[in-house]
DNA sequence: TGAAGAATAT
DNA sequence: AATATTCTTC
């Protein structure tokens, strides 16, 4: 926005990526018509994505609450059969492989035509790891279970171990010396049932929280970050834990969600009860006024799925069983990220390593 | 048997 | 470094 109507100022700002250059004052009609060019930027990003894709037909994105980071297939010309994870030889989980030869895995091989599937990381974005932290906080010490964190959060297509592995990495920020760890009675020493002399009684504590220290932001700055914002329709984990297609990337104005994050990390003020269009963490809601279904209205137009939003209801509805159609249509898309970065990542130079 | 947590792979 | 996957315990 410029005070002056300067077509040589347009220009630049153009030119350095603007969408739009708007003379001051902005009109509320102007506003008003923002949304298209949200809109305008998604089909632009999506065709983008499609190309580079290929053809990444990809379908039940948009039920999916978390974000996936790049690195979708990858070439497979060694053996059928080969599970991407090669990790450690299993012990228990493989039957047995006679002479030598892997006979195939439990676990599908994810082929697509010549093609294996990697499943895709997850991005602990600031706002799922807030979602994260809130439901620590409910929990408390001693009772956050990767389970219940889960459940908390309620993100829809966020599995357990996805969960666990986040939970795990944080409680591991308290990493001391392996023996020390062991025998911790040093982290919150609250219910330190078993006095172990190392190696007696086994000295696992379940449920321990987090290192919060690790976190950037204060307590109680974090304790509200999105809440009475969502509440989503709970869509569990995804149907099978295995090698999901999914491809997608967010889809969303760069500033949108520069503004969001600004929302989200920032200190703010409002507390759970709090309904959308009064919450001053999403003033947008008002003020610009998009059309309420705006991925809906996207995908429908664009016949394509992609899975840059989630649920966002503003109904509590923790019916197990909806899993049905568009679960989560009125959606807003503040799942999103930096789109670059991990697309392209690894992708490429891995394909070598199987063997 | 399923979940938690540790260990390890990617 | 961040996540996913496997393994071991419970």
């Amino acid at each position: 926005m410029s005070i002056d109507d300067n077509a040589f100022l347009a220009m630049g700002a153009l030119k350095n990526g603007a969408f739009l250059f708007i003379k001051k004052p902005v009109t509320m009609d102007m506003l008003k018509c923002l949304w298209q060019h949200v809109v305008r930027e998604r089909m632009r990003i999506q065709k983008e994505n499609d190309r580079i894709m290929g053809m990444a037909a990809t379908n039940n994105h948009s039920m999916s609450g978390v974000e996936f980071r790049g690195e979708v297939e990858e070439e497979n010309n060694i053996i059928v059969g080969n599970n991407n994870y090669k990790g450690k030889k299993r012990k228990r989980a493989r039957k047995s492989s006679i002479n030598g030869i892997d006979e195939e895995c439990e676990s599908e091989p994810q082929l697509i035509n010549n093609k294996v599937k990697r499943k895709e990381c997850i991005q602990w974005t600031q706002l799922l790891h807030s979602k994260f932290m809130d439901a620590v906080e409910q929990l408390g010490e001693g009772r956050c279970f990767p389970k219940e964190i889960l459940e908390l959060m309620d993100v829809p297509g966020l599995t357990r171990m996805q969960v666990s592995s986040h939970l795990q990495k944080f409680r591991n920020d308290n990493w001391r010396a392996p023996e020390e760890r062991k025998s911790k009675q040093n982290n919150a020493p609250a219910a330190s049932t078993d006095t172990n002399i190392s190696g007696q009684s086994k000295p696992r504590r379940f449920g321990s929280m987090p290192c919060l220290k690790k976190n950037s932001l204060p307590i109680n700055e974090r304790r509200e970050t999105h809440e009475g914002s969502e509440v989503h329709t709970e869509n569990d984990e995804m149907p099978n834990d295995g090698y999901e297609s999914i491809t997608i990337e967010p889809i969303i104005m760069n500033s949108n969600q520069q503004y969001h994050e600004q929302l989200v990390s920032g200190p703010n003020n409002s507390r759970p009860g709090a309904n959308s269009s009064s919450n001053p963490r999403f003033p947008y809601d008002d003020f610009f006024n998009f059309p309420e279904n705006i991925d809906c209205l996207f995908q429908n137009f664009s016949g394509m799925q992609q899975g840059f939003d989630i649920g966002m209801n503003m109904n509590e509805s923790s019916d197990p069983e909806q899993n049905s159609a568009l679960p989560s249509v009125k959606t807003r898309s503040q799942w999103s990220s930096e789109t670059s970065n991990f697309a392209s990542n690894s992708s490429e130079t891995r394909g070598q390593e199987i063997e």
